[in-house]
DNA sequence: TATTGTTATACTCTATAACTATA
DNA sequence: TATAGTTATAGAGTATAACAATA
């Protein structure tokens, strides 16, 4: 994160959006999902989705699988690359869950998401 | 608040998403302020704050009126109904801001901003 | 008939850049 | 020259509704 730079705004820079970021972390614990699961998770329409995984795969972060035994659906799975940083900014991430109220108030814009599921996932 | 709805969803049904709550709170406290001066508060863009005015004034919340002394400003100005509708949200949003971090994660998405202002203001 | 993901459409928030009126 | 707010343009997230393919 650069100097005087916003959470959101590091994350934006790798065009990393925070709902984005929070679908490869969804990834990144459910393993390889359905768009209507992701949908359901992240509590937003399908048509979202589409448009969250659109901004995903062309940067190489997700790739679209057809469903095994159902073809109406398709699975959205991690790459590698993906992984691997996901991997890192759980670090981080985690610093953050460990933080009082007071002082993640200034991130809460950016990376409330995350923060929201690590305090869900430690209680 | 309707049962089984979100923060974000309850603002939004009267047309008060997030970021205009947040000026109106801003005004509330402050009182008439230039657009300017609501741009480096909710540290927006100036072009942001002509946006989210456009949205508010039709509704009545906010009007805009020519500043005494700078005849390039404009002094946006909380209208009567919109202060009542302000000092009553104020202890709702006073309530939250005294649960502690895990309890108010869930409203996280929708209030956060206010919250972030009120623990400020309690610092 | 029900479900999955899409296209079509619309609204909001955000940003940068260029412009007008005023200071 | 500098500042306040606008128009122009663009990207992103969100929603509902209608639709095709599949279950």
């Amino acid at each position: 994160m650069l100097l005087g730079e916003d959470m959101t705004q590091s994350l934006a820079r790798d065009g990393l959006t925070v709902p984005r970021a929070h679908v490869l972390w969804l990834l990144h614990h459910t393993g390889p999902s359905t768009q209507r699961a992701l949908a359901a998770a992240l509590k937003v329409t399908p048509r979202n989705v589409t448009g969250l995984v659109d901004g995903l795969a062309p940067a190489g972060f997700v790739t679209r699988q057809p469903h095994p035994s159902d073809r109406r659906a398709t699975l959205v799975t991690l790459t590698e690359v993906a992984a691997m940083d996901a991997a890192h900014r759980e670090l981080a991430e985690l610093l953050i869950a460990g933080m009082p109220a007071a002082q993640y108030a200034g991130f809460v814009g950016g990376v409330a998401h995350v923060v929201e599921r690590l305090h869900e996932a430690l209680r």
